[in-house]
DNA sequence: ATGCCGTGGAAACCACGA
């Protein structure tokens, strides 16, 4: 089984490079980040025709998150992070597949820091600290992927040292993340790949993409009864180097079954 | 080192992203 995840900055911008992604790939199950757009214009007609089924909660202008399978029925378990009723933004959606609780995320990116914005970002790593720990207890095998906007170690970021009062690489972010590993997640990537060089995000400036000036922070973790079937992992990043690419790269993990 | 680009939405710019 293959699962990826993909933040596409905007999924009827992308809709070309999805559809060309999606049949040379075919993935099982995919999890979309930032579909930027609201409930009513997710292109489920265009999605249904590549084979998967959908559920997805969309928001105006920003934000914005889905799941669609080619396996078996996507039964939606809830469409927001548990833990704040106040929170407006669509970042979270889990569902079960095949026996399998998948939740994608975007995580806040919480920049600038200090500020708001951080202290939100904070807030929302506990929320999905709770809720990540309320999975481990089901007992059932559960994925957590998605957006994490969080650079875990030196060797995720093309230069550290430029990263190290941003929101994506402070020490609590950073923290926050190590707490849900320490709970018992593990990270497919550095699971198969402990040391190399992997990247999910090049910017769109500079020439980030051809000079690989990357990050690392789109990330699965897995719960504990599913790192003995990890097979495979890996980034499309070929995607990322195409016309009207996303600043994101697939990225993608193989399950034994 | 830097929103230098990309997107959406409202208004011919601004918010936001990482």
């Amino acid at each position: 089984m293959k699962i990826a995840t993909y933040n596409v900055n905007s999924i009827n911008a992308r809709l070309p490079i999805l559809q060309r992604w999606l049949a040379e790939e075919q993935p099982d199950i995919v999890c979309f980040q930032e579909l930027k757009a609201i409930q009513e214009n997710f292109p489920l007609q265009a999605i249904n025709d590549l084979g998967y089924q959908a559920i997805w909660h969309g928001q105006k202008s920003w934000n914005g998150v889905a799941i669609i399978s080619r396996l078996g029925e996507v039964v939606e378990r809830r469409n927001v992070l548990p833990g704040d009723d106040e929170d407006a933004q669509s970042r979270y959606i889990e569902a079960e597949v095949n026996g399998i609780i998948i939740g994608c995320l975007y995580l806040p990116n919480g920049n600038p820091y200090p500020g708001e914005k951080f202290d939100y970002k904070l807030r929302w790593m506990e929320r999905l600290h709770r809720h990540a720990a309320d999975l481990l207890a089901t007992g059932k095998p559960a994925i957590l992927c998605g957006d994490y906007n969080v650079i875990p170690s030196e060797i995720d970021a093309y230069k550290p040292e430029n990263w190290v009062n941003d929101a994506l690489f402070r020490p609590e972010s950073r923290e926050a993340f190590y707490k849900l590993i320490d709970q018992g997640w593990t990270d497919a990537i550095r699971q198969l790949y402990p040391k190399e060089t992997i990247y999910t995000y090049w910017d769109y400036f500079r020439n980030a993409y051809g000079r690989n000036a990357g990050l690392r922070i789109d990330h699965f973790l897995l719960s504990p009864q599913l790192t003995g079937r990890l097979t495979a992992a890996g980034v499309n990043r070929n995607v990322r180097g195409r016309e009207k690419s996303s600043d994101h790269g697939p990225v993608w993990i193989e399950l034994a079954d």
